[in-house]
DNA sequence: TTGAAAGCGCTAACAT
DNA sequence: ATGTTAGCGCTTTCAA
């Protein structure tokens, strides 16, 4: 039967009161008798009135919503990643919108802008490698952006990333301290944020112990089975052969564990990023606290909706290595 | 500087126009002399002017927005629903609100009332063991709502499964036909739909091979560390112990690969739902199509909302084997 | 082709 | 303690 949802109107006809007065009990104001308050409840309850929260919003001009734009809210990464702009943003009240952009810098754009249309009170980004400069209207209209786990493009804005570099360079002078000196890396397309922070941390903690970078050792680009192979292939053999390899990221690090156990090596190896059963496997890694990067981006995020005109922050998450085995394996003698 | 958004009326004045005519510029409607728009285009342009979507949906009552209620985003099996939904919420130019129960019945009804009050097209639902009679007025009122992967409590309602027991049974049958005999059954809470389902398929797998099965071969209960390792020391010792094991979910999958390497022990094993790297680790699973699940609850939401009034449906999506080894192990000659 | 008026369901500001 | 009026920013209806 599908009536029309009942309105305040209906409920002050029902309960023979003003409209006012439903807006009164609806929202526990004070000035209101015992008794007509009993009569307006019994009304919502027969009539099953429930209020509507978006004229409430238009009204009030708070959306008490927070929008979130990011890759794949099917990757883990990113799903802990919601996990903890939810958590902050449930503890104030908000509802969290989000949607996926696939990392297509055209969709990210709609998506941001149809967010901001609707009107969310903040918005938290995880950026394509694209120009961020569409949402310049938006930010001086007084929407805040923040933008996590990557900086944005063409503009300045607050943003929390995790220390790329710096667990980068931690996992491979931890290699450099067993005794490798011939050390790989395979890491994401260089268009990647991430990617290039972290190559850098290699290249930084190679040069540090003054050991020189084979062009065979690196490899950058979108991992697949067959890209990893090619390039454990290409280190693991020729005439300059390393004794250990860091991986850029996790799915690069279960890649390069298949390809490894396919070609029966054993190989010294630290990952960045943990992964479900890399403690089974033995996996040295470099782990983010991605919860807590969702964490302090809705933080930061909620900072700035409570008034904040400081000057753009950038917040850095430290990383952690966990040791396992694989990262303290010594040079095979040769 | 955060002047407040421009409206159309603040468009309509600098352009010189009435109101409504931004709108239909705005909403690409005809009727405007090319000149007119022009002019509009431009007021749009230098005042930064974007539709406020909300009160726009207020006046057309449509909310092109679906809600989402689970247990938990951070869950990689909750993320590739999500994602399903998503992919087809998109399609139809839908926008997802979702939010997490946590397991907890009182914040599951909070945030299916919450995402109702914003007026939200439809409502998905992965519910908790509950009565969600709650829901009956949202439902008279017309908000379609469809529960995923677990029925609803108490009331009878759109809904989509995976084939829990004939994937459970298809498994235990397999294991049989390896010439098991003892095989042991770890599960989750019974509270949990699918828990019971899945024990449910064991159990009529084994009478049909006519095995019985001891009281010591079954644990259910929320898995920890410390309950999986009691589990496996009580089946795997005693005077009538299993040659293997059917592990009830993919997290119980992963708790006893930790104790089993941590006992030293090997035995067969067949798990409920993939994981990742499982390959690696040769796990032979019962695969559940969770991204199927989010598109098909989404499909039947927008089907509903397509106007379709037939009785509430009730959609099986069955299981996959992926035998990997473990699976297969031959029981031990004793 | 264009516009004025009414109203979506609610709250804010001000009466009474 | 209760009610009236205006209006959030937009669309709808109807008139010019």
């Amino acid at each position: 039967m599908e009536r029309a949802r009942p309105t305040m109107k209906d409920v002050a006809i029902a309960a023979d009161v003003s409209l006012k007065t439903v807006s009164r009990v609806v929202n526990g104001e004070p000035g209101v008798t015992p008794d007509t308050e009993q009569r307006v409840r019994e009304a919502i309850k027969t009539l099953g009135f429930r209020r509507n929260d978006s004229a409430r919003l238009l009204r009030t001009g708070q959306a008490a919503t927070v929008g979130l734009v990011l890759e794949d809210i099917g990757d883990p990464f990113y799903s802990a990643l919601s996990r903890g702009v939810e958590g902050v943003a449930r503890a104030r009240g908000s509802l969290l919108i989000s949607g996926s952009s696939d990392a297509d810098p055209g969709t990210e754009r709609v998506l941001a802008l149809t967010l901001c249309a609707r009107r969310v009170d903040g918005l938290i980004i995880v950026p394509t490698d694209s120009d961020h400069g569409f949402l310049v209207p938006e930010m001086t209209a007084g929407v805040p952006v923040v933008f996590a786990d990557r900086p944005p493009g063409e503009i300045v804005a607050d943003t929390v990333l995790s220390d790329n570099s710096g667990g980068a360079a931690e996992g491979t002078a931890h290699l450099i301290a067993g005794g490798h000196r011939g050390i790989g890396y395979i890491g994401a397309n260089r268009d990647i944020f991430t990617a290039r922070e972290r190559y850098r941390g290699y290249r930084s903690a190679m040069s540090a112990a003054d050991l020189p970078v084979a062009a065979s050792w690196v490899t950058m680009g979108t991992p697949t089975t067959a890209s990893v192979q090619g390039a454990l292939e290409r280190m693991l053999v020729g005439q300059e052969p390393v004794t250990a390899i860091f991986c850029g990221n996790n799915r690069i690090s279960v890649l390069a564990l298949h390809v490894l156990a396919a070609l029966r090596q054993t190989v010294a190896m630290v990952g960045f990023d943990d992964f479900e059963l890399a403690d089974l496997l033995g996996v040295t890694v470099i782990a983010q606290d991605t919860e807590e990067l969702g964490r302090q981006a809705a933080e930061l995020l909620f900072q700035r909706l409570g008034g904040d005109k400081s000057p753009p922050h950038r917040i850095v998450i430290p990383t952690r290595m966990i040791g396992r085995g694989s990262g303290e394996l010594r040079p095979a003698a040769r």
